[in-house]
DNA sequence: CACATGTCAGTCATACTGAAATTC
DNA sequence: CGAATTTCAGTAAGACTGACATGT
């Protein structure tokens, strides 16, 4: 018994699920995630390896409770993060001589030159991602983001412990 | 020593970080996930039983399967999200007698009633993530969105088992 | 036979919590 | 002493895979 002889039948979600916000941003974000994951693990790397080469290669060497306050990568996963790019000889780990708890994680010339590569394959990813808007639409999208995040993350609403 | 005397110093991310737009839509999906979550979770509901409600509200009873694809919720977690469903007397579940591998889930007056709840909480949510924005920006990021998913979702990408 | 369906068991990556040891 | 830093161990929830029994 066939209802339809001819197509696979997709089966379309239903209209009332389609126009949700939260959905609709949900499924952008999990396009974007993919392209942009895709990429890097054909180079080995995280997007959390972008983030850290970016904040020492943008603020000099940090501490890692800095480093995790600047990407939003908790402390206890920046212990990780932080082995795989010194195993990739992007980062040197040395104690702080100012403050013995503290380690001072410095961006080496072979990091530096990594966070490069990683940048051009995150454009790359973000280049497909918005390829189907146009230059103007593109800009007005990240406009939009920047204020909804903005507004929802007063830099306040959690004291936020990033640990 | 000490490099800010007056400020708590909330430690800015990266600018280089800040404007990529696969991490702006991540960081607006977290906000409005966690908007919806919260609220549905005020009535111990989850996104996925709105979006089965929603489904067969708007299709009528469908086998698991079916409704597997229309949600995009996959067929191995299906089982769990309609027990719940049917434990709070929303779906009936039976075997159909035409296909007899299949189950015919039909919603109840009592799904029907708990899917208008469920609804105006996710509304709520909805008003409350697009606050910030105008009512032409709302309807602007809500068509940019939709062009973004679109384009990379064309039906036919992965024959997508959603098993 | 190939294929669809419902189900269960499990993996995997991520976000996140708790707490210990050390130092300020 | 209270607070901050590094680290490890572990939880919880989500997305996803594999396989099996049943049925078409």
């Amino acid at each position: 018994m066939v209802e339809d002889p001819m197509s696979p039948t997709p089966e379309p979600a239903p209209a009332r699920l389609r126009t949700i916000p939260s959905r609709l941003l949900a499924g952008a974000a999990a396009v974007a995630d993919r392209l942009v994951s895709e990429r890097l693990a054909a180079e080995g790397a995280h997007r959390w390896h972008f983030a850290v080469l970016v904040a020492l290669a943008e603020f000099g060497p940090a501490s890692q409770a800095e480093l995790s306050r600047r990407t939003g990568i908790y402390r206890s996963d920046m212990v990780a993060v932080l082995n795989e790019l010194g195993d990739g000889a992007c980062v040197r780990r040395e104690a702080d001589p100012t403050d013995r708890r503290r380690n001072v994680i410095t961006l080496t010339p072979t990091g530096r030159r990594r966070l490069e590569l990683l940048d051009t394959l995150i454009a790359d990813a973000q280049r497909e991602l918005l390829a189907p808007l146009t230059p103007a639409q593109q800009g007005e999208l990240i406009r939009l983001l920047t204020a909804l995040t903005e507004h929802h993350h007063p830099a306040h609403p959690r004291p936020r412990d990033t640990r």
